[in-house]
DNA sequence: CGCGCATAGCT
DNA sequence: TAAGCTATGCGCGC
């Protein structure tokens, strides 16, 4: 049906409240409809918001940002969801600011049966259940409000827009001109020249204005028959079913013939074909649905709209509620500025630290410490001259906070008895001290031959027990979040750049009141921490795990492991020659070079020039790894160019990645000979360590070149002999132990080839009738398990059918029960909770398990079966290493950690300690947890670490 | 120069 | 549509 609608002005005089157009104007039945000319009335605008339908529709908007990773994910640090919230807010403020309303309030459903759902007992049912995280955000709303000073109105038994109509109407009698947001069509009905409904499009801020002539446009109708057409047509929104077959065309046509529902009702039996038999056969549906959609005007409510004038709120009182949501400045700017109140100063709340004072004798330390009880925070300063050493910065002056005073001293500088009694102090395990970020402080100390110990707390540590997920840990970051506290920055003491020169003392003064701030920060922060750290059980992980391990890993760092420097030069040139060779043989195939490591000129040889099927399609046109490539090799004639050309691209990626790690290694060689790599300890959201400049965690290992690699590193002159120790299948065993399987905890205890035993028990063989090709297969389903594999995703790692993947994941099922429901429950409870934990209690939360987005969750699922294996195996190996590193020591051992790999720790032997350091190891490890498991070592002695490797 | 993306290495 | 990482180079936009 193609009707048009043409405004025809009818009365000459063009302030006339009222014009027509005609509806099916090509039609055989063409109808003019009135409708109102909407006032305008700026100095009388009142604003009427259904706040749970805008609340709503914020909260998914910004759920959904957040899960496609285009927006910030909206939850306070103690957990609490507050898209809703901030969606709210943001929605307000652009409505006032661009409808400038002068007087504005807020409608709620109240919780509780409706005159509607007492009607109908369906109303509304069949809806999706509100997502777990939207559940407390609409009284955070409401307080928001409260703060603002805006007039929230709710009434007993009846929805929202029953509130807006009645207000509605009173505003409009009042000559306001009245603005409804109102996510519910329902609320058309309202609109005539006085009432405009506010309807949010795609996303909440995409608001489209509909009056009178909007409606006729859309719907065909004026905006009073809304309710008969959407009784006719039904609402699916509200579990009303409507007429069967008929649609909003059929439905308006009859609405302007017969002028309405009720008329046409009456007139039923006059509809001629299946429309009209459908109409008579559902008028108990269409009768019922009039009823429940007809808005309540005339509700006894207790506000007056004279007392709804769009407030000038207290920024002291948004405030509160604001930092408690931790919402920033941008957003608490724009709702000040879209209702004319003065924006919040951004003042900034400086951490308060008296004036730092030099320490210059022993016995003004003495004084400065006090009776010892009180933590300090201890901050080493680099200063310049200061020694970048192999592993370490050396830092020479020390910056001290205790409550908020400060104090400070330049070491070497300092009278010798100064030093030492620092020394002393630092040294001393029971004078409490708080250190951020303690494994570099240890280091640069130890690098002057300070021993830092009775470190009770390091906030980037205690931070991410608290919050592993977090993305920085930095000292400034977590003041301003955790306690809205700032501290002034290098700026402040850059400010001088000019006056440096004129008056350096003003600069180091700056800086010096900088590190004080900095360090009474650290000791506030850590304050605030230590109970939320409790209250997860983690104080005991901070204690006795991390913090311990900080000064292990520390030692390790210094340490480094030595490179054999004649073997990366030889390296170099091999894999250049293969580079090279493969290029060439690439570009035979082509008819103008390209450059192979840009991925948008291969994919236009690849799939243009040399017409190869398409891939797996990325954001930008079709993949080109390793995996597609070897799927293109199988599937082209080994003569064609395409074939020659994707073996060549694989050879040369190949020698070039292993190019790029042995270039990395060399220039990352110390003075000493030696590569010093940085284990970060709050990087990985399940507990893992990382290692970074360089990453000695993925040194290649799997194939001949990557060995010859692995050959480079070897033992120091100090020493004889690099030894490897490795779990055996770690996260097997875990599994095995969370999930107390029986048969896999027999498999681990017989100690046979564990992936044998599963192959024997699923194929129905005996063990030694497994193949290769069973074993494999039963090896890849294993690992996969612990990552949440699908049939889907065992089916393409191995390249079988889905079906046979899916069988063999049953099979694997009805043999190991207890793993299935083990991963299941871990799961659900996760949900639950809203975390996973290790066996050690280390969390992780996953808010995302109740996400909408069925990719976003399933990708929250498969984290929450594995952050426990992968979280309890960090925790053992951690364990492992406080273990290794205090036997190592209390038997007056000389060898050392250099190396920790996940699942492997590399020892640098000495000379005579292969015995003893092998026994350190395997007890350690071995005993590094009480599974119902045992958990197996492998040793491994060579010159090199590839030697090593067993 | 900084950033996102694609790729690839490890457990 | 397999968890957790880091490094590199390309290409784009500031």
């Amino acid at each position: 049906m193609s009707t048009e609608t043409q405004p025809t002005p009818t009365a000459e005089t063009p302030e006339t409240a009222v014009r027509t157009v005609t509806v099916g104007a090509e039609t055989d039945h063409p109808v003019e409809v009135a409708i109102p000319r909407p006032v305008s009335r700026p100095d009388r605008r009142l604003l009427l918001v259904d706040g749970h339908s805008l609340a709503f529709r914020a909260f998914f908007a910004l759920s959904r940002a957040a899960e496609y990773g285009g927006g910030p994910a909206f939850v306070t640090s103690d957990g609490r969801h507050t898209e809703a919230v901030y969606g709210f807010v943001n929605t307000l403020v652009k409505l006032v600011r661009e409808q400038r309303p002068t007087h504005l309030v807020v409608s709620f459903d109240l919780d509780g049966p409706t005159l509607r759902s007492e009607q109908y007992e369906h109303y509304k049912g069949g809806r999706d259940e509100t997502p777990e995280e939207f559940h407390g955000q609409v009284p955070q709303i409401q307080r928001l409000l409260e703060a603002l000073g805006v007039p929230v109105v709710t009434a007993e038994g009846h929805e929202a827009d029953d509130v807006l109509a009645t207000l509605a109407r009173r505003g409009a009698e009042a000559d306001y001109e009245v603005l409804v947001f109102s996510g519910d069509r329902d609320a058309f009905q309202m609109i005539d020249d006085h009432v405009t409904v506010v309807y949010p499009g795609r996303t909440p801020s995409d608001l489209k204005h509909m009056d009178a002539a909007a409606v006729v446009e859309k719907y065909k109708v004026p905006p009073q028959h809304y309710p008969d057409l959407a009784a006719l047509t039904g609402e699916q929104a509200d579990n009303l079913p409507g007429v069967p077959g008929v649609g909003a065309g059929f439905a308006a046509k009859w609405i302007l013939a017969y002028g309405g529902v009720e008329t046409l009702l009456e007139h039923a039996d006059r509809i001629k074909g299946k429309k009209g038999e459908a109409l008579r056969a559902h008028r108990a549906d269409v009768e019922r649905n009039r009823r429940l959609n007809r808005l309540v005007d005339d509700l006894e409510l207790d506000v007056e709209l004279g007392a709804a004038a769009l407030p000038v709120p207290d920024p002291a009182a948004v405030g509160e509620v604001f930092d408690d949501l931790e919402f920033g400045e941008g957003l608490r700017n724009r709702l000040f500025e879209a209702f004319g109140a003065p924006a919040e100063e951004p003042e900034a709340v400086h951490v308060e630290v008296g004036e730092p004072v030099r320490l210059e004798e022993a016995a003004a330390l003495a004084d400065w410490l006090g009776d010892g009880e009180d933590p300090v925070a201890v901050r080493p300063v680099a200063r310049p001259g200061d020694a970048v050493l192999p592993g370490a910065h050396e830092t020479s002056r020390l910056v001290l906070a205790r409550g908020s005073e400060a104090a400070w001293a330049d070491l070497g500088e300092a009278e010798p008895a100064l030093e030492q009694a620092l020394g002393r102090w630092l040294a001393d395990p029971a004078r409490p001290k708080v250190v951020m970020d303690f494994k570099d402080s240890y280091k640069s100390l130890r690098a002057r031959g300070l021993v830092l110990d009775g470190v009770t707390d390091d906030p980037s540590l205690s931070g991410y027990l608290i919050q592993p997920e977090r993305r920085s840990y930095a000292l400034a970051d977590m003041l301003e979040q955790h306690l809205q506290l700032s501290v002034p920055g290098p700026a402040a003491a850059a400010a001088g750049q000019t006056e440096l020169e004129l008056d350096p003392g003003a600069a180091e003064a700056a800086e010096l009141a900088r590190e004080a701030a900095l360090a009474a920060g650290t000791l506030r922060l850590s304050e605030h921490l230590a109970p939320l750290l409790a209250e997860r059980g983690a104080d005991r992980l901070l204690r006795e795990l991390e913090l311990p391990l900080a000064r292990v890993l520390g030692d390790m760092e210094l340490a480094g492991i030595a490179v054999e420097p004649d073997g990366v030069q030889v390296l170099l040139d091999d894999f250049a020659g293969v580079i090279e060779q493969a290029r060439a043989e690439a570009h035979a195939q082509i008819a103008e070079p390209v450059n192979l490591g840009s991925t948008k000129q291969l994919q236009q040889v690849m799939f243009e020039e040399l017409g190869l099927p398409r891939t797996k399609k990325i954001k930008s046109g079709y993949t080109t790894d390793a995996d597609a490539v070897a799927e293109l090799l199988t599937r082209t004639d080994p003569d064609s160019k395409g074939h020659r050309f994707l073996a060549a691209l694989l050879a040369y990626r190949d020698a070039n990645k292993l190019r790029q790690t042995v270039e990395g290694l060399q220039k990352a060689v110390a003075d000493d000979g030696r590569v010093h790599t940085t284990y970060v300890q709050n990087v990985a959201a399940t507990g893992r360590l990382s290692s970074t400049n360089p990453n000695l965690q993925n040194i290649p290992v799997r194939t001949e070149a990557g060995r010859r690699i692995r050959a480079l590193f070897v033992v120091g002159p100090e020493h004889e002999a690099l030894l490897t120790a490795d779990y055996s299948q770690i996260e097997m065993r875990i599994m095995a132990h969370l999930s107390g399987d029986e048969a896999l905890i027999a498999a681990f205890r017989q100690g046979e080839d564990l992936h044998r035993f599963v192959g024997a028990k699923i194929f129905g063989v005996e063990p030694a009738e497994v193949s290769a090709e069973m074993r494999s297969k039963v090896k890849a389903m294993s690992y996969g398990l612990v990552y949440g594999l699908s049939s889907f995703g065992l089916s393409k790692q191995l390249r079988i059918p889905v079906d046979e993947a899916r069988t063999l994941m049953s099979d694997y099922f009805t043999r190991f029960g207890a793993v299935r429901d083990y991963l299941r429950g871990v799961v659900e409870q996760a949900r639950e909770d809203g975390y996973t934990a290790t066996i050690d209690g280390r969390r992780r939360y996953l808010p995302e398990l109740s996400s909408d987005n069925r990719q976003v969750r399933a990708m929250a699922e498969r984290a929450a079966l594995n952050a426990p294996i992968q979280g309890s195996a960090a925790d053992i190996i951690k364990k492992a290493m406080l273990g290794v590193d205090r036997r190592l020591g209390a038997e007056g051992l000389r060898s050392r950690m250099l190396l920790q790999v996940h699942d492997e720790l590399v020892v640098e032997v000495a000379a005579g300690e292969h015995e003893a350091v092998e026994t350190v190891l395997r007890e350690e490890m071995g005993g590094a947890a009480q599974l119902s498991v045992p958990l197996e070592v492998n040793v491994g002695f060579g010159r090199t670490w590839h030697e090593a490797a067993h």
